[in-house]
RNA sequence: GGGCGGUUAGCUCAGUUGGCUAGAGCGCCUGCCUUACAAGCAGGAUGUCGUAGGUUCGAGUCCUAUACUGCCCA
């Protein structure tokens, strides 16, 4: 039996219950069809892997609740649905937060303790708080497949980042080499483009004189036997190799070949040309130092100069900086300075404003590093990738990402994939330490493939985090072997992300499963807003300003938050949530307001169904006694379902959401609840509406069940012990099910629209409108009864005479009734809506009645007056679409009529 | 420097291929504790659609320029 439902929604409740059902129920567990699984079409989601170290904010929030949004719709639609969850090692972050706490418990680093041990420390700390952020997720009622679970560094992420590894090193896509790449002095590791940031630092532009080897050049030039070079690093002269000047520039280019000493360094550097240098910047002239600079390096590699490494891994001047070797560089730079001054060599300091590369994760300045790096070599992956979605085998939404995705891969770079640190993949490379050469393969080798001796080193380093993520739709399937997981599951339909990441990430695993499966690892890539704050701004720990879903849901509940979440994600870029603090000094928003609003709302309806409903047979429903509300009704469900289904296969997220917000709310509760009140009271006629009701609502809580899972699985299972059996006997008969998340989708109900109904229920409706306002202008309580009568055309006056008590009911009239020839009664207030005007007695109060008639009379008047511009004007009439002319000729007829009708009214109170 | 967005009510946002008097939620004002819901009900007020040009019978919507703002890339 049933109990009483608690008059106010109360989501901690309702969530314990859905989960509790769901996790009993395994709904969320899938497997192939050839291992007894749905023999469905398959639809796969894989997760944007979390970061093992981070806890839930808002971008999770909105980034899981949308993708199971779209998972719980295609499960309910029927297919065989799979969320894969998991989680991302994220190399350099894990190991600094092990390694921090190392340090603040015993005071160790790394090098203390060693290798195996560190790793060892890491992997305890995995096993204690890697869970967390998928345990919050669970929270936010994410319907993930959590039998399948991965992580990017178990043994099945593993082996296949193994195998592609050593496949693509076997095609010669993985080279070793010495290349600049972005160095951390703190951390001492290189890090990936992406997790440099750039900020804007008050600098100095130190202007350096290089003497000439022979000074006659310059005197012949008029100059003073040196040339000036800026320099914003002027600690980095110590490995310049050259000068070079632009050849097209007449002033400097007689310099070119000529030999400048070095200041302080005692070596001689040659004067080159080179494009890079750009003409009237600067002095003229550009100091090189390729081994510190990527444009300098580039222009190395072209000129063939020499290129001079002068900082240790740990950021210090090394041997090749003569005396300044083992100081800071920092120091090294403040004590060069000082030297050039005292050698006369500094011309001038100007302060200059530049952009400085810092490290993500350290915040020390990134230094251009030469240095051994492993490396992918892209190009022809990237090819086959830009190939993908250039042909729509990938589809971006919105479409414009598509730009971001293709700009990047066109002009693509090599993949630096080694990282300086210990946990994370190995790199899956053997030095012989006699032949020198490079071993690798699916299994450790025991001795060189070449010369055979066991002389063996594996490299120190580990791949790139990106590497394995890369790979994550093919490996957690299962690649390399293939499993029945990923025949049937892959590729996956749909990925969903945010713009951030299309490049490190999504272009990445395209290039990856192209290479690996030689199938795209997904159709499309559904591109939702990032979450700012108030003022526009990212949400940060270090600002303040984010929001915890943790606390969102414990003030408002899940499906409150989801429901704001989703009512926001429209196709607009960003999006904006004001932060405000609550009573306990919580970051929190009142834009969740509308979502909890909306929740107890439909917890309130619910309650009115379940109490209404008693006695409710399936049997007893008679098609013939339905009554203009129920067809009306069915007719709004009918087209609610229609829109949301299109909608939602289109990625649209906030739309459907409104729509079947509008449906539920301003339909269904606003009217047919209210119509319905006497109905179910009458024993005699109570099974019809019981019905309808039972049929409408359940139908609704399938529409809603993607958004608000928690409270829709509550209310469908009382929706179960109450009305076992739902549909309309000899129409339709809903599918039933233990639990709403598997339920069905609801199906087409084309055969309910009814468009003739709904225009007369609107009748009706403006004619409540018309009563209510007059009775609120007039300040009559709710429950004083009026009499009301209209004067309308006679089909408009059939419809109002039919549904008299419909507008009786909800405009709280006694009587009403409508023909072509009431007149108006004199003491009746008026107002006019289309061809209907319409009377509601006992309520004379000129003065007010002037007031009012006097401002509806300008509205119209506006209208007939822009309406009339539009007819006079001959260029309208000939060429604008027929149509339109001659909708607005009956508009303009309409407007008159009413006008006139109003100033007889008028006129009748003067 | 290059690319992609945004600018519509006090706030957060809709506004499909140009076409009735530009919409929603929140907030605000008025009146209601009407036996599902005051987290509610009924009604109301609020906009020179960033600016300037242009195309068009007609522009929030298309084109050009410009301002402010955000993000990505170099």
């Amino acid at each position: 039996m049933t109990e009483e439902l608690s008059k106010v929604y109360e989501p901690k409740q309702i969530e314990a219950l859905a989960d509790e059902i769901w996790q009993k129920g395994n709904y969320f567990h899938t497997e192939p069809p050839a291992k007894g699984g749905r023999k469905t079409k398959a639809y796969t989601i894989v997760i944007p892997p979390p970061n093992v170290t981070g806890a839930l904010h808002l971008g999770h929030a909105i980034d899981n609740t949308l993708q199971d949004v779209l998972v719980r719709f295609k499960r309910m639609q029927g297919f065989n649905t799979l969320w894969l969850p998991g989680t991302d090692h994220a190399g350099i972050a894990t190991q600094s937060v092990v390694e921090k706490n190392l340090k603040a418990e015993k005071g160790q680093n790394r090098h203390d303790i060693g290798r195996e041990k560190l790793v060892e420390l890491i992997w305890d700390w995995k096993k204690q708080y890697g869970n967390r952020i998928l345990e919050q997720l669970k929270r936010m009622g994410a319907s993930c497949d959590w039998d399948r679970t991965r992580f990017t560094l178990d043994e099945m992420c593993a082996k296949a980042v193994r195998h592609t590894f050593v496949n693509l090193f076997k095609k010669g896509l993985i080279y070793r080499g010495k290349r600049l790449v972005n160095w951390d002095s703190v951390l001492q590791t290189a890090v990936s483009d992406d997790e440099v940031v750039h900020k804007t630092v008050q600098g100095n532009f130190w202007y350096i004189h290089y003497p000439l080897v022979d000074p006659s050049q310059s005197a012949a030039a008029g100059g003073g036997g040196f040339i000036t070079i800026a320099t914003t690093r002027p600690e980095t002269m110590l490995g310049d190799t050259a000068v070079a000047v632009n050849p097209k520039d007449k002033r400097a280019k007689k310099f070119v070949g000529k030999m400048v000493h070095l200041p302080l360094t005692g070596r001689q550097i040659p004067i080159i040309s080179d494009d890079y240098v750009k003409l009237g910047e600067g002095t003229g002239f550009l100091k090189v130092t390729p081994a510190h600079d990527p444009n300098d390096y580039e222009i190395g590699l072209r000129g063939k100069l020499e290129m001079i490494n002068i900082l240790t891994p740990d950021g210090k001047i090394n041997e090749n900086g003569g005396k300044y070797a083992g100081l800071d560089r920092y120091e090294a730079r403040r004590k060069i300075v000082e030297d050039l001054k005292t050698q006369n060599l500094l011309e001038k300091v100007e302060p200059h404003e530049h952009e400085v590369g810092h490290s993500d994760r350290s915040g020390d300045i990134i230094e251009p590093y030469l240095s051994d790096q492993w490396f992918v070599k892209v190009g022809p992956l990237a090819k086959k990738a830009i190939k993908a979605v250039e042909s729509g085998k990938i589809k971006f939404h919105p479409e414009r990402f598509a730009k971001t995705y293709l700009d990047w891969l066109y002009g693509i770079r090599d993949w630096c994939i080694s990282r300086q640190l210990w946990w994370g993949h190995r790199i899956p490379i053997w030095y012989c330490e006699k032949c020198g050469h490079n071993n690798t393969g699916i299994e450790d080798p025991a001795e060189c493939e070449k010369c055979k001796s066991n002389q063996l080193r594996q490299d120190e380093d580990v791949l790139d985090t990106w590497f394995s993520s890369a790979l994550w739709p093919h490996s957690t399937l299962g690649w390399p072997e293939q499993t029945e997981e990923l025949k049937f599951y892959y590729p996956t339909n749909t990925l969903v992300t945010a713009r951030d990441i299309i490049t490190l990430w999504v272009s990445r695993m395209v290039m990856m499963g192209l290479e690996n499966m030689g199938e795209v690892p997904f159709k499309d890539v559904f591109i939702h807003p990032t979450i700012l704050d108030g003022n526009g701004e990212r949400m940060s720990k270090s600002k303040g300003n984010g929001i915890d879903p943790i606390d969102i849901i414990e003030t408002y509940g899940a499906d409150a938050m989801r429901f704001s979440l989703c009512q926001m994600t429209t196709e607009s870029q960003d999006l904006k949530l004001p932060v405000i603090k609550d009573e306990k000094g919580r970051n929190i928003s009142d834009k969740f307001d509308i979502g909890r609003n909306f929740c107890n709302k439909l917890w309130n309806a619910s309650r009115f169904a379940m109490m209404n409903l008693e006695g409710i047979d399936f049997e007893a429903f008679d098609v013939k006694k339905m009554t203009i509300t129920d067809k009306w009704i069915l007719s709004r469900l009918a087209q609610t379902i229609k829109e949301v289904t299109a909608m939602l296969d289109s990625f649209q997220i906030s739309e459907p959401l409104m729509v079947i917000y509008r449906f539920f709310w301003n339909d269904l509760c606003d009217w047919y609840l209210e119509w319905s009140k006497p109905r179910m009271r009458d024993s005699a006629q109570k099974q019809i509406p019981q019905n309808v009701l039972a049929f409408v609502l359940d139908c609704t809580l399938r529409l809603l069940h993607p958004f608000v899972p928690f409270i829709t699985e509550g209310v469908f299972q009382k929706l179960n012990e109450i009305a076992p059996k739902r549909g309309l006997k000899g129409i339709i008969e809903l599918g039933t099910a233990d639990a709403l998340v598997i339920a069905d989708w609801p199906m087409d109900l084309d055969n309910f629209a009814d468009r003739k109904t709904e225009k007369q229920i609107e009748v009706v409706q403006e004619v409540v409108r018309a009563i209510r306002e007059i009775r609120n202008k007039y300040t009559v309580g709710p429950s004083k009864k009026l009499t009301a009568s209209a004067n309308a055309p006679s089909d408009i006056s059939k419809i109002l005479n039919a549904s008299a008590e419909l507008v009786c009911d909800r405009a709280g009239l006694d009587k009403f009734g409508a023909s072509p020839k009431e007149v108006k009664p004199d003491d009746a207030a008026a107002t006019v809506i289309g061809k209907i005007q319409v009377f509601v007695q006992g309520l004379i109060d000129a003065e007010a009645e002037i007031q009012r008639l006097e401002k509806q009379k300008n509205e119209i008047l506006a209208g007939v007056k822009s309406n009339e511009a539009k007819l006079n004007n001959e260029n309208f009439v000939s060429r604008a679409k027929p149509e339109v002319v001659e909708q607005t000729r009956k508009r303009l007829a309409e407007l008159k009529q009413q006008l006139e009708m109003i100033e007889k009214n008028l006129a009748e109170l003067k």
